[in-house]
DNA sequence: ATTCATGCAAAATGTTTGCAGCTGT
DNA sequence: ACAGCTGCAAACATTTTGCATGAAT
């Protein structure tokens, strides 16, 4: 017997939690988005690809499913300036990475740093703040970029 | 004789260099926006402003307008994720401040902290990446709503 | 049975664009 | 005179909503 991930546990819990409904778009939506290759996925992005495998899903399912990630969450919602709104599977093992976007190119990539955690956190802490989720992303040129400039 | 802001010089320079023209729309649209109370301005917010002195004015001038001042160096366009965009004025004194954003009331506070901003120059350059811009927010309850919850 | 979710299309939102007339250089 | 700017309305893109039907509890 296959075990449920436990991002899906997760989301069934939530929704017998919230008396929602399991249903087979959620399910779907949720395989699709956590096997996304490349974080960052926009709802259109994420609608085309599951439109694939069921053909008859709606837009609003997939916006309506996305926010629903994000509030048992599962997700966190992004945005990068373009204009879309990004959705991001939360990992498990706590971790947590932030961006370098490159403004020539949009390529986006990740990175983790501790003492940049670390001290956001004291900041929070200072200012008797709670923090539930935090950013840090840094806009300029990526080495391909600065190459060819 | 009244000297000219440093950041009204930026303008103008900037506007001279790029064969633009200087406009009483857009004079008043500095105006407002580096005299505005508190920053992170929208655009609507400013437009509402704007039209109370210049009543005529267009929606797309202020759009126009702030893209210009963003060219231009003298703002930061942010986006919180509540869908619309935000402007923030430039300081001049080099400072950059982040945000604490609090996802219960909205309320938007700044901080500084000059060793998160270290260590994402350090980031960078580990990356090969050129840093023009960079943004920390943390999301969570401020501390009224942490009282009140 | 009841309540929630879906898909569709329509509406709402925020932003951009085309253009005729106007303004600054 | 020329090139750029404005205001307006229309276009656009993304996201939300209303509602009749269908599915899950």
């Amino acid at each position: 017997m296959k075990p449920k991930s436990k991002g899906k546990k997760t989301l069934k819990e939530y929704i017998s939690k919230e008396r929602l409904k399991s249903t087979k778009q959620r399910d779907v939506i949720f395989d699709e988005f956590f096997s996304y290759p490349g974080h960052h996925v926009t709802t259109e992005e994420l609608y085309e690809r599951v439109k694939k495998r069921s053909s008859k899903i709606g837009h609003s399912t997939v916006y309506r499913t996305l926010k629903l990630f994000k509030d048992c969450g599962l997700a966190f919602e992004r945005n990068f300036g373009d204009g879309r709104t990004r959705y991001e599977p939360v990992k498990f093992e706590g971790e947590h990475h932030d961006h370098l976007i490159c403004i020539e190119c949009g390529k986006i990539s990740e990175f983790k740093d501790r003492r940049i955690e670390h001290y956001s956190k004291e900041v929070a802490r200072l200012n008797d703040f709670e923090v539930i989720n935090h950013k840090v992303e840094l806009y300029g040129y990526c080495s391909s970029c600065r190459k060819s400039k």
